[in-house]
DNA sequence: GCGGAACATGAATCCGCTG
DNA sequence: CCAGCGGATTCATGTTCCG
């Protein structure tokens, strides 16, 4: 069979916590196909597998931005499959190594968009595999839809899930709640995408990899569903996120990358990456801004009808309420925003205290509806 | 084969739109299995689909039963394979009849949870339907996950496609725009769950269903992708929420339902619902359906003079217009567009933006003639 | 050095009608 | 079916550059 190549990093002090195989290649890349190198290691002898495999985009021809630019899009050959069975073959075939080296109590994590994640999802069920959760990474700054033509896609899709309905998985209910203000952590996660200094460059600067993960995101995973000296396996390992956060957090970690310039960024990575404290290890709090509230929402909701006539606070202009949310006024149509700066000619206006509503015969900002949505959904 | 069982609701008045089959059972609720009452539709009938189908995977239920259940007892993973085979069949049975019933320009949602819409969406890309969208709705106060085993199971999932990757959909992209403070409408949208006065009650004041949805979900549904007057129909209509926002928003619908007691919930639900006043279902144009104007227009008008010389916001480049409507700029010419693009070097150019005139001092793009030759001509 | 404008960019299934 | 062409279309961040 050959000896698999490795590229050996820095070994990291093991905080023991599950009894270890010594024969595992822990922290190391594995650089060869993922189900041959998958084929290589024993059964259940992995805690955690984190699985960002192809997405099988199915791009066209080049889109370019309106202002001319043109966007550099994911057009790897690694990316290409023929058909959906030819994928699927693909997905079935990576699912069952995993499937087999993962521990009997392990669990496995899959991202992916809406090009492949159904695909993959119904494939992991068919292999036994058990849901626990899909949970949304909601992207704080995606990429625009520059044609207009759908809804902004605005986020990935992780499935994350056990051998079986029986096993008893590793889910640290207390950290997650931590880390978010002591709210039980919810299936939709909001995390920017990874760019600036996170984001690895080759030596020309371009990105290294057309599709590097906020390591916030693998931190998150991480500290879910496993333990410090945990072994997390990373099948499809690309700039190494996985192995970076799983050496921040103290955990073991293999990864296996086909890719010889992807080996190189990932392993040079790691090796600069340094463990937390132990101090430290017990988790950083994050901030949380309110959440923003679009005024078409009240319409959606009830909240205020459409037709309803708005005023300012002393009755100089009136507009009213559209089903879509836009407010029109002497042929003058738009945002509530954008209306109120239009009528008093401003540079801008800020809709919610300019705008009134007339309830119970008193004048009353629309900023209230507001807080009253914001109170009833008790964000 | 017998007569449809039909529960006529009020008729509303039909805001025209595209032309419409007389044979349709419209504004109805047809009391039958779904499959049964689709066969009976013509082909290519139907604008939109909106579909939230059963998924008590592991209760059991006699719907997926497969026909001449086995009679031995069968381990837990037998049952498991034949329970997902058999939901995989009744998925793509009633998928074949909602695309064989929608017309080839018309668009299918379907809604689910980590527990079925992994299958739906593979099922239906394997029927041949085209992705537009995975949408997701976040619920704003979703039910807390009480055992602190999992992540708070705090949304659900839309799938949003096309019958096939050429078709030309409805997508409302500024009355979504509109709705959303004038940002594009992203992939994640967050409202509250059904509650309150929204939710029915039976005659004991339990709730009359389990999985009720929202309107305000439907609002924004049918909203983004149906024109008023046009046909939606619901294989599983439930408590008739599509029904009840289709007559508010003044579409036709069709509902189809099984169980007797949701038939009488939902008939009388939107008899009790009232169609929008037509001047709030005015909302924002959609720019693609204004009128053309040629450029060539604001010269024979007069708004503009052959011999005037344009340049773009910056200066950097300048044009003179020509008699005919083209423009010519160092040897260079032809329309606003072509010739815009070819001083950038860049694909494409909108020349309406492009270029501008200087009138009073101040550079104005020459869109400003056109919005005024519009306005001059009342259209 | 600082503030603001200008520029760059991200897993993207991204136009529609006419001839 | 394809070519041509009119003209519609972007949000949040981070970096660079200029005054």
């Amino acid at each position: 069979m050959g000896i698999l190549k490795r590229i050996d990093t820095k070994q990291q002090p093991a905080t023991k916590a599950r009894p270890k195989l010594s024969l595992l290649p822990l922290d190391t890349i594995l650089m060869d196909d993922c189900v041959a190198a998958m084929a290589k290691l024993p059964d259940r002898s992995i805690d955690l597998i984190f699985a960002d495999p192809p997405y099988n985009l199915q791009l066209g021809g080049d889109l370019f931005r309106p202002e001319g630019g043109r966007v550099d899009a994911v057009d790897d050959d690694w990316d290409k499959f023929d058909t959906f069975e030819a994928y699927d073959r693909f997905t079935r075939a990576w699912l069952r190594e995993a499937r087999r080296v993962l521990k009997d109590d392990g669990t496995l994590w899959v991202i992916g968009s809406y090009h492949n994640i159904f695909r993959v999802g119904a494939a992991l069920q068919d292999e036994g595999f058990w849901i626990l959760n899909d949970i949304i990474w909601r992207k704080a700054n995606p990429m625009p839809n520059f044609k207009g033509t759908r809804f902004t896609n605005a986020h990935e899709t992780m499935i994350w899930c056990s051998k079986s309905e029986k096993a008893r998985y590793t889910f640290n209910y207390r950290a997650m709640k931590g880390l978010n203000d002591d709210l039980q952590m919810r299936s939709d996660w909001s995390l920017p995408i990874c760019s600036g200094g996170e984001r690895l460059k080759d030596d020309d600067g371009h990105k290294a990899h057309p599709t590097q993960k906020p390591e916030a995101l693998l931190y998150r995973v991480l500290l879910a569903s496993t333990e410090p000296g945990d072994i997390v396996l990373d099948p499809f390992f690309g700039t190494g996120t996985t192995g970076a956060v799983a050496r921040r957090l103290r955990r073991r970690w293999i990864g296996i990358e086909r890719e010889p310039k992807y080996v190189k960024v990932a392993s040079e990575r790691i090796a600069s990456t340094l463990p937390l404290d132990e101090s430290a290890m017990a988790g950083v709090p994050e901030k949380k801004s309110a959440p923003r509230v679009a005024f078409g929402i009240l319409i959606e909701t009830g909240l205020l009808q459409p037709g309803t006539i708005l005023t300012d606070a002393k009755r100089r202009w009136k507009a009213e309420v559209r089903a879509d949310g836009t407010l029109v006024a002497d042929g003058a149509a738009g945002s509530i925003h954008k209306l109120g700066a239009t009528l008093q000619n401003a540079p801008s206006c800020n809709g919610w205290t300019f705008w009134h509503v007339e309830q119970a015969g008193k004048l009353l900002p629309i900023d209230t509806l507001r807080q009253r949505h914001l109170a009833a959904t008790g964000e």
